[in-house]
DNA sequence: CGCCCAAATGTTAACGTTGCCATTGTGCAA
DNA sequence: TTGCACAATGGCAACGTTAACATTTGGGCG
């Protein structure tokens, strides 16, 4: 076997271009004050070499590492591919890496991310909150260790970023309204989710600012079967022109409950969902739907850390809304 | 303000619990040469001053970061979630931590997520290829740097690891024909797609196997559009017993396509998806289709690299299997 | 011709950690 | 009592990089 190669440092560079390790340093970060002929030279005998800098030497030196870490309690998630997208495009364009650690959650606490964030190389972190961390009221960033948190709710010491789940509702109820439904019933998720309940919110509040007292709403848990069942339960209701569902799954299943008892959609009743998740999957419906801008998301928190680089920047809180796209499951009725 | 806080080093963990440095570092690896109240003298400093053992110090003076890096092409993808999950498994359970990094396909090719990463913390990499790219024959991983192709495609220097899409039709195939289907119809993908293209091979081989001529395939673009027209064109076919679509999405399409010609599924015709990726989002079919474990493969790539840690392992080649999931979408005419 | 300035390059030290070897202390056998 | 093994701890150096400062060189100008 041949000799086994040691990394190459810059030492070796600088013997080899017969040059100090500081002009090695200089020409690989392109400083004005090297001759070009100098830096050929450099760069040439880089190539012989196979030169990388050394990530660790550099951050040691430094003392940061242009990388920000992705505490996650569940990968598995609507959305979250989407965000990864939005963290890689901003960390990219701010030369940063992205560190990925999936926390298992006993306890489900913000304290357990941070801890286990700390002894990674980043200068930073972001926590995608799926639900309650117990410590959410109490919990301290590290010090030194700029933190943003994927949630709603708003915190004193940490940035936040989100969809902004109320206002989604709001444009789905208005839109509705704005077509002349006299009224918008609702399929809800279960009672443990944040989001959800935040829609559940908008849309019994934006109803209320109508004037309007919210119909009993129907009370799901994701499922395409559970919408299947509200459809069957509100196909009977004749009050019930337009059903706003909590995601598109339960949307769906709705349209083939209504269906399924002799209801059309729209012609009969008119069906919104939220998530855009449907996607290509279906192949004869066009769901009006709520698109939400999760990679806007993902990069929003990235960017708050990069971008903020050295300087302290303070604590924010970012709602990003959603965008109706129509389909052809509502009529308009006016 | 307060003092700004310098990160705390084992020197000033040293100098409050009246040790030497080298005593910090024992307990910190809990060194069984530590006396026990040393130790906890030791403790009791790290936690008052909150020491951290600093991530860039350590690697240098190890060589080794303990992180394996994941270059992508397209985050977005099938099963990417889930491969992460496994990523994320994996290394967590080498101690180890991923780091995600997004490459620009220009050009697509190994070399350019080589590169990438090789300025980045990592002692291994992983790399998502969605399709081949330019220098897959040529590539040699960065000496030192252990690499791993998520790819059905094997390479004489890297590791792959991927579903088995061969296995995956020749199950479905089987289970059809073990349920007395004379033949089996396929709605393909585009040919540009590597994995496509496998299971169509799967799908044909399998039939010459049994001694059966594949019958005309109906080229499908993955969305479930496709799949509803395939599903109409073959509604009229007699010999049209059993199909097999490249995606779920395809599908639910051509059970609808089929629908939509008066054919009931599964009464008339047997349909079979593959991916399992409808999930909770139809709500009155429970379709018969082939799921992937992704998970498993990004622990595999993982493993593979963080695994052998020092010694040097050998490139393997791994081919995940499927398993087929029964629903109500075929018909046993047996 | 000497002086000063600027450009180009070199030298040193330090970032935090830990492997190696040296030193000190303690108990036990010869 | 001496010698020796072993347990516990300390000192030193090095990992690769780069900021800060030091030095050399060459050119312009009085």
């Amino acid at each position: 076997m041949a000799a086994v190669k040691k990394s190459v440092s810059v030492k070796d560079v600088a013997r080899l271009a017969g040059v100090s390790e500081q002009t090695v340093s200089r020409t690989v970060h392109d400083s004005p004050s090297v001759r070009p002929e100098t830096k050929e030279r450099v760069r040439a005998a880089m190539r012989e070499l196979g030169y990388r800098p050394n990530f660790a030497g550099r951050s040691l030196r430094r003392g940061k590492f242009k990388t920000v870490g992705v505490a996650m309690f569940n990968i598995t998630g609507t959305g979250n591919l989407d965000r990864m997208e939005g963290f890689a495009a901003a960390a990219d364009k701010h030369g940063y890496a992205i560190t990925l650690t999936k926390v298992d959650g006993h306890p489900y606490t913000l304290e357990s991310a941070s801890s286990r964030m700390s002894a990674l190389p980043v200068d930073g972190m972001v926590v995608i909150m799926n639900r309650m961390p117990a410590d959410f009221g109490t919990f301290e960033p590290l010090p030194g260790m700029q933190t943003v948190l994927v949630t709603m709710l708003e915190h004193p010491l940490c940035s936040t970023v989100d969809n902004d789940q109320f206002d989604c509702s709001r444009q789905v109820v208005e839109y509705l309204m704005g077509r002349g439904h006299k009224t918008v019933h609702f399929i809800s998720c279960p009672e443990r989710s944040l989001s959800g309940m935040r829609r559940e919110e908008g849309w019994r509040e934006t109803l209320r600012a109508h004037g309007i007292e919210p119909p009993q709403l129907v009370r799901g848990d994701w499922t395409a079967q559970s919408g299947y069942a509200a459809g069957q339960a509100l196909a009977d209701d004749p009050t019930c022109t337009a059903i706003y569902a909590s995601n598109d799954a339960m949307a769906y299943g709705c349209i083939r409950g209504l269906e399924s008892r002799g209801k059309r959609v729209p012609q009969d009743v008119s069906v919104v969902g939220v998530d855009d998740s449907l996607g290509d999957i279906v192949p004869d419906r066009r769901l009006t739907t709520v698109r939400f801008d999760n990679k806007r998301v993902g990069m929003w928190a990235v960017d708050k850390i990069a971008g903020a680089d050295g300087g302290a920047s303070g604590v924010e809180h970012m709602l990003i809304p959603g965008v109706l796209v129509e389909g052809d499951t509502v009529r308009d009725l006016r």
